[in-house]
Order: structure tokens, then C-alpha cells, then sequence
DNA sequence: TTTATATTTGTAACATGTTAATTAAATATA
DNA sequence: TATATTTAATTAACATGTTACAAATATAAA
């Protein structure tokens, strides 16, 4: 059988490993920022979704958090048990729970804001601000459905 | 206490989350064609790596592939037991497993070259090759020590 | 040679990713 | 009203991500 005219991307050259290398250089030292508080990088995404956009019910953190319902649910219970969160069942439609950042959770989203700030804006600064915006809005695009 | 006078990017325009969002945006047709062969992505990853770069051990792989070892060690067993790998000792340093890529290992390969590579295509095609590869070049820009 | 250190791989433990199935509650339809 | 369908959340099962630690081997230093 001939070989075929056309080749896969080199693993050098492919998009989603090159996806995946650069989250972990960008999730790192945020990793490693974390480690004081005792939180995991999911768990703070979670927490910094409640701290921002206020409560809300889970389908609503997973979307924003691009965390799967089966993820979240652990993260949620997890966060429960620590007390950085609490949630209750609405009243209007029984299925749905409520989450709420507790005192203790925002604690830990004040003290790592400065430093997640500081973080941020090191990745931003390396590329320079136009290019920040343009590497956001390519990777938006991928997200465009067919 | 006053309010600082910088803010955390909204998680809406987040640079993690953003590189997550649109992995699995990239990897999620991959992972449907991978489906008919039974293998994850990683391990398909692993198989090209070996297929395209030859017998190696288990540290080269690991840099190659983006994996750490106790994720490509536990990898590398579930593809030996499949017999789609295979593996010995280096005889100058025993310390070193070289793996090998099997025949049905290689068979896989060829069946989902064509259509990995049109679903690689379809990425490039929806950027366009310029801003394609420019966002391929931001990325490793991100990858830079400090 | 003996000791110390570095390298390669492996294992343990816990958290998350992923798919499928399940439960409970709300809503639509006959 | 009774049944079917949909939705929100959970659970199960397996694979991977992550950190810490252990074991085996190789190499360097004393």
C-alpha cells in the first residue's frame, strides 16, 4: 500500500500537546502559590468563580469553571468538607444545589490575589499586551463549533 | 483594607482556563476517533511518539509525549499488556526500559492517520495556516523559562 | 574500594478527567 | 391523571495528573 501524500503533524509541531505544555507552564507556579493554602488548582477556579460571579448552582460553576458535572461534584464536596464553600438545596426546584463561598474561602481568594495577579500578568508582560489578547482570541476561535 | 488597585483577570478571559477550554475543544474529536481502537488520547500519543521517533526509553517518551513518569509508568504497562508495545532492558544501563512500538500498536497508527490528519486539518483550515501557526508560535513563547 | 550522590524507574496516595449508568425532581404529553 | 421525557446532580469504574517517596543502578568523590 502506498504511502499517503499527506502527514500527521509532527509531535513536535501538534497543536494539542502544544495546548497541554503551555497550560502547565502557566499553571505551575499558580500550583505552587496554592500549596500554602492547602487548595488544589481546580478547587481554586471553583472558589474564584463563587468569589466573582456570586452563588449559583452547580451546572452554572462547571460551565464557567470548564469542569465536568462528575469533577465538579467532588470539588464541591471536598470544598464542603473543608468549609470554604456551603450550598443548599433550592427551594424552587428541588434538584438544583446553591452554592455559596464561605468566609474561609474568600480568605483564601484574598490572600492569592495579589500574588495570582503578580502570575498573570508575568505571562502577559512576556508576550506583550497585544499578543496576550491575540493568543486569547485564536484560542477562542478553536472553540468555534463546526 | 483597602482595595487593591489591580484585579485578577474575570475567569471569563483567563489564560488557563482558556488553554483547557480549547484542548478539549481540540481533543475531543480525537478522542471520538479513537474510540473504535479502545486507546486513550495519552496513549495514542505515546504509540506516535514511537512511531515516529523510534525505540526509546521511558525518559524520552515522558518529554516527548508531555507526561510525567508515574502517568506514562502505569501508560507503558497497559500498553504492554495490550501487546501494542514492547520493552527491555538496556543492556548498558540497566536502570533503562527501551520501548519498542509492536506491531498492533503500528497497526493502530495506520488505521487513524488519515483521520487524525483531517481532523487536524480542520483546526488549521478554521485559522487559517498564517494565524495557525502564529498561535502555535505564541504558545511556545509561553513555554520560555523566566 | 567505600561512601556519597545522581539518575531512572517504580509505587503509593489522593485529586481530577472521562464515560456510562443511576436517582430524584421537574416538565411535557397522551 | 398517568406516563414519558427531560434535567440536575450523583455515583461507579477506569485512566490520568500530581506530589512524595522508595528501589535499583550508575557515577563521582573520598
Amino acid at each position: 500500500m502506498a504511502k499517503p501524500n499527506y502527514q500527521l503533524p509532527s509531535t513536535n509541531r501538534s497543536l494539542p500537546i502544544a495546548l497541554m505544555r503551555s497550560r502547565e507552564k502557566v499553571m505551575a507556579p499558580i500550583r505552587e502559590m496554592l500549596k500554602a493554602s492547602g487548595i488544589t488548582e481546580q478547587q481554586w477556579r471553583v472558589l474564584r468563580i463563587l468569589s466573582e460571579f456570586g452563588p449559583q448552582d452547580l451546572t452554572e460553576v462547571a460551565a464557567k469553571a470548564s469542569l465536568l458535572m462528575p469533577s465538579l461534584s467532588r470539588i464541591i464536596r471536598k470544598l464542603g468538607e473543608d468549609e470554604l464553600i456551603t450550598r443548599a438545596t433550592d427551594s424552587e426546584d428541588r434538584r438544583r444545589q446553591t452554592v455559596v463561598i464561605a468566609p474561609a474561602g474568600q480568605q483564601i481568594i484574598d490572600d492569592n490575589l495579589a500574588q495570582a495577579t503578580r502570575i498573570a500578568a508575568e505571562f502577559q508582560y512576556r508576550l506583550g499586551a497585544d499578543r496576550f489578547e491575540l493568543l486569547l482570541d485564536l484560542l477562542a476561535e478553536l472553540e468555534h463549533e463546526v
